[in-house]
This record gives C-alpha cells, sequence and structure tokens, in this order.
DNA sequence: CGCCTACTTGACTTACTTCAAAAACAGTGG
DNA sequence: CCACTGTTTTTGAAGTAAGTCAAGTAGGCG
C-alpha cells in the first residue's frame, strides 16, 4: 500500500527534480486522511477551503454547477495530483470537488504548504508547475469540447485519462478504473446522454477500446490516439514511453 | 501614455497588495516593446520561449493549431496580461499567440523574472495568482462551450471581455474595441460562421449589445448578463462595481 | 474602378437532442 | 432464492438546431 505522501512525491518528480531534503520535509506534512463514497461532494462551490486536496486513491472530479442542478464536470484527477492548489492562493472555489467511484483524498493545510513554499522554494515551483499542468489539460478540453465531433471528442477523452492512468502506474496490463456513468460521460463532453451510449457503441465496435463494469480497456492505443487526434504532448511529462497495445 | 511597467502593476494589484520595494523592483526589470500587426503570430506552438509576454496596449489571443490550418481560440487578453506566464515554468508552448487587433507586446526575459522571484516572493506569488485566474478562465470556457446554447454562449463571451476590459480601464462610457472578426468568434465559441452571424443579429436584436467597427458596446448590461448566465465571480477580482447600463 | 476580405442571407442537409420505452443490473427485504 | 424497486444502459423514432453550401452585398484599399 503506497503511502499518502509518497502519491505525491511521485506524481511531483514526474516533472520536477527535487533535492532529498525537499523530500525529506514533504514527508513531514500534516495529512488528515478521508474516504469518500461515490459520487459524495466534499468541496463545494462557493467554499474557501483552508486545506489543500491531494488524491491518494480512487477518482475525483471537478465540475461546475448549473441551473437545474446539471453539472459540467471540467476535469478528472488520479492518485497524486492536488486537485485543489489554486484554493491556496485564490480565495473562493469557483467549482467543486466530488468522488467520482469510491476514493480517499489526504488534507493538508494551507498554512504548513505556505510556510514550507518559504523554506523550500523548489517544493513551491513544484506545486505551481503542478497548477500549470492543470491550466494545459483545461486548454486540451475547451478545444476537445468546442471543435472536435463527438467520436473523437470522447476518444480524446479516454487517451488522455488512459496515458494519465498509465503514468500514476494505474494501469494493468491495458486497463484501468474508469468509474464514470454514461450520464457523467455526457455532463463531461457536453453530449446528451443517448448520444454518449452511441458514441461508446462507435468505440467498441471500432475495436480500439472497451468501457464495461466501471473499466477502461484499451484494445489498440495507437488507432485510439488516431480516432481521438491525440497527442500527448499538451501534458508536458518528462519521459514516458507510449503505452502499450 | 501608460508605460508598460505600470499596466503590469496595475494589473497584478488588482488581486495582490505589493510592496512598494515590489513596485520598484518591478520598474526595475527589463522589457522590450514590440509591435504586432492585427492578426499577427508572435509565439507559436513548439516554441520553447526564453521571454515572458506582457500586454501592454491591444489585445492578444491564444489558440491551439488544429488539423487543416483550422484553429481553436481558447482566450483573449488584454492589457496588463500576461499571456504566457506558464512558458517559465513548461518547457514547450502547447499552443500559440497572436495578435488580434494591433498590439504592443513588452517580453521580459525569464531569467530576470526567475531572479526577482527570488528576490521578492510576494512578485512570484503575484504572478502565480495570475496563472491561476488563467486557469478559472479557461474553466469557465469549458462550461461555455460546452453546456450552454449559442445565444447564451455568445453573451457570455462578450460579458466576461467587457468585465475584464473595464478593469484594465479600456471601458470609455459602454464600448470597448473589440477587434474580433466573425470568423474568429466561431474559432473561440466553436460555431459556425453562419451560426455566428445569426446569432449576433440575435444580440442585437435583443437590444442588449452591438458589435460594430471592432467596437462592443453593450446597451443594457443587467440584461446580457442575465442572457449570458454570466456571474463574474471566477474572475476573483478584489473590489468592482458592476458595469454600468 | 476593381480586387479582396468580411459580413450577410437563404435553402438544404444532417447530426444531435429530445422524448419515450424497454432491457439489464444492483440492492433490499421477504 | 426470488420478487420488487430504483438506477443505469440501451434502442428507437421524431423534431430541431446548427452545419454546410452557395451566392450576394458591403466595405476598405491600391
Amino acid at each position: 500500500m503506497e503511502k499518502a505522501h509518497d502519491v505525491l512525491i511521485r506524481n511531483l518528480c514526474e516533472h520536477t527534480a527535487l533535492a532529498d531534503e525537499d523530500l525529506a520535509d514533504i514527508r513531514a506534512l500534516t495529512f488528515t486522511l478521508r474516504d469518500f463514497e461515490p459520487n459524495e461532494d466534499f468541496i463545494r462551490q462557493g467554499d474557501e477551503p483552508e486545506h489543500s486536496a491531494l488524491v491518494v486513491s480512487g477518482m475525483v472530479a471537478r465540475y461546475h454547477l448549473l441551473g437545474g442542478g446539471r453539472r459540467q464536470y471540467l476535469a478528472f484527477h488520479l492518485s497524486g495530483d492536488l486537485p485543489d492548489a489554486q484554493g491556496l492562493f485564490i480565495d473562493q472555489m469557483d467549482h467543486g470537488l466530488s468522488a467520482l467511484g469510491p476514493a480517499s483524498v489526504a488534507f493538508i493545510p494551507h498554512r504548513e504548504l505556505l510556510m514550507m513554499f518559504r523554506r523550500r522554494p523548489s517544493f513551491g515551483l513544484a506545486v505551481w508547475r503542478e497548477t500549470l499542468l492543470d491550466a494545459a489539460i483545461f486548454r486540451e478540453a475547451i478545444t476537445n469540447n468546442s471543435a472536435r465531433p463527438m467520436q473523437a471528442r470522447m476518444a480524446h477523452l479516454f487517451c488522455e485519462l488512459f496515458y494519465r492512468a498509465r503514468s500514476a502506474q494505474l494501469v494493468h496490463g491495458n486497463r484501468c478504473r474508469m468509474p464514470i456513468s454514461l450520464v457523467q460521460l455526457g455532463e463531461t463532453l457536453g453530449m446528451a446522454i443517448a448520444t454518449v451510449n452511441r458514441t461508446v457503441a462507435e468505440l467498441r465496435r471500432s475495436g480500439t477500446m472497451d468501457l464495461r463494469e466501471g473499466e477502461l480497456i484499451v484494445l489498440k492505443w495507437r488507432a485510439l490516439q488516431r480516432l481521438g487526434d491525440f497527442s500527448p504532448t499538451y501534458l508536458h511529462q518528462k519521459r514516458q514511453s507510449p503505452p502499450r497495445a
């Protein structure tokens, strides 16, 4: 069982070289672990949190609330991500966070993080970089939801999630957990539920991937990538060989 | 004529309190000013810039390049904005920048900024906050382009731009410069050119706003806001009275 | 004046939404 | 173990908003 601190360290090291002293200080941070049910909201739009969240296991979603209780999902986060790092410097949450499947999340007091930034500037830069990564993913989502036809749009989303899951060591063989309902998929990609289902069916029929029982199975990575017009450069990873299959 | 340094200071002070020493050091930064033609590209997708850009006057756009030369515009920037601050910590540009109308842009060497972050941490935090603001705007764009019907989508964009222009003192009476073509509007909002035109026409007919000769005129702010489902909280401004009209 | 670009308008087509209902599935309690 | 409820997924049919195509107008400039 990977510890919360290790998860964070692994993720930051994906893009930033940290000294041993930095790592030691990270390990000294106070983490409060909490477990959440599937679809449990744990930070609400409008909140002014005093803690930052770190995804330890499971998947976490960020979403805007729209009129009539409808949602627009903005991003999904895997273990190691800091899904509300922006809360450190922006008082009011402009979006909410919820667990997608069952998830466990560590909370770190802002106070401690801010002190740590002063003591270990390179840690601050790593977290900054993390928020910039986030922004790059948002940009890609704008393009995805605005400019790509439905099938490519969905393929692209799954490519991104699979690619990131792989970085986070969450891919086993050619499958990874994907505890997302069709409705939520629709609220992510801006399509009606019926279209979501038909598009998933298309992708299945294409033989590139499957989505079953909360699991994503990638059968032909190259082909799926082509369908989704996916190129991982925007994820700005240091080193990563392309997923197999 | 406002100087480049003042423009930056004004913008940062919108959300962060800076000490006099910070301001003095900002004024000491080396700015290289360059003027651009309408639609001139000045940072390309794939570049690895050594300088950060500061919009001094005019409007600057960020865009993804898609197959067939098509573009997806991601964000627009007004005087005072740092449209590629993320380039400080992310080597490769995942998107390009261009002038929208005629624009003048100041370039600041990364080296100097990084040194400055060390000497004046609160300046670093201000720039960080600036990038977080950016991300909030991206998030809203996802929602806008994914979940809102065409008319609301366009109204929302103009609300945001007008609101931000107002903060940057670029609104005179009820009008501000908006040097954007219908094609570009389409490539921003993910709609076909014909639809763009018909939607602008609708908004005109609603009597809430007009777009003529590269200028946006807001006739009924409240009503336009309502049409666009616009609430400025995501812009996280310290203080701002709502625009008049 | 003529050329080019940007905007406008109309008619046609289609992809997606909406609506509706059935089938599969998970959980609950008898 | 099996009926019973509710949720999620699947499928079908109909309606519509937006895309595509095409042509025409207006404005800016050499």
